[in-house]
DNA sequence: AATATATATCGGAATTTCCCGATATGCCTA
DNA sequence: TAGGCATATCGGGAAATTCCGATATATATT
């Protein structure tokens, strides 16, 4: 885990704010389920961009760069890719915080 | 805490490196007490300045930095800012981390 | 094959960050 | 009060980040 790309990564409100909805996917995008995800696998991109307001270039590559340093998992599926959380992440980057740095 | 402020602060490779080194103030400045901190209140600026490489003015805009977003104190004794670490903001990041974000 | 849809990538203007040298401020001592 | 020392602040060039519109790629449908 590069700590600083990671702290990077979180020092933007919107990609913060996305972590955020996409820890609770099911109140924040309340059909993501029934129109694509049918397998749990996360929330596609243009749910994401519809919720965020910014346009589809940058939350793609929003999400791309959150991928990219592993705070969330990206599973392409036909047409779309889904995004969701990597808990383990969030959970290795509290424990460098109250013990590394 | 403004989050976002805390990451800025952490997104960058000599600010975590002071972060580190005033996690073990004896390690890393062997005569810091002798010199200039008679109470325990931290490390002055020049000592971390020499040990970092960079400007004094580049130095003194991180700890004044770190101060602002809550990760250090300051505290001004004579000609000398001492800075410390303020443990009870990682604490409470790590935590924000586990269960907020 | 042609079209439509979802996402990714590219090029760039505006803003922010990095780090510097120069200078200012505050405190101590002679 | 004059001078020296520690730190803070200012102004700025170079590099990185933010977010955009345009375009490319991949998949599904007709």
């Amino acid at each position: 885990m590069d700590q600083i790309e990671v702290f990077k990564a979180l020092s933007n409100k919107t990609r913060l704010q996305i972590l955020a909805w996409l820890k609770e996917p099911d109140l924040h995008f309340p059909d993501y389920k029934t129109t694509c995800d049918k397998e749990n696998l996360g929330v596609c991109v243009g749910h994401i961009q519809q919720k965020a307001g910014l346009t589809q270039s940058t939350i793609s590559e929003y999400l791309s760069l959150l991928q990219r340093v592993g705070l969330v998992t990206a599973t392409r599926m036909g047409k779309w890719t889904y995004y969701k959380r990597n808990e383990a992440a969030f959970t290795a980057l509290s424990k460098i915080i109250s013990s590394d740095i």
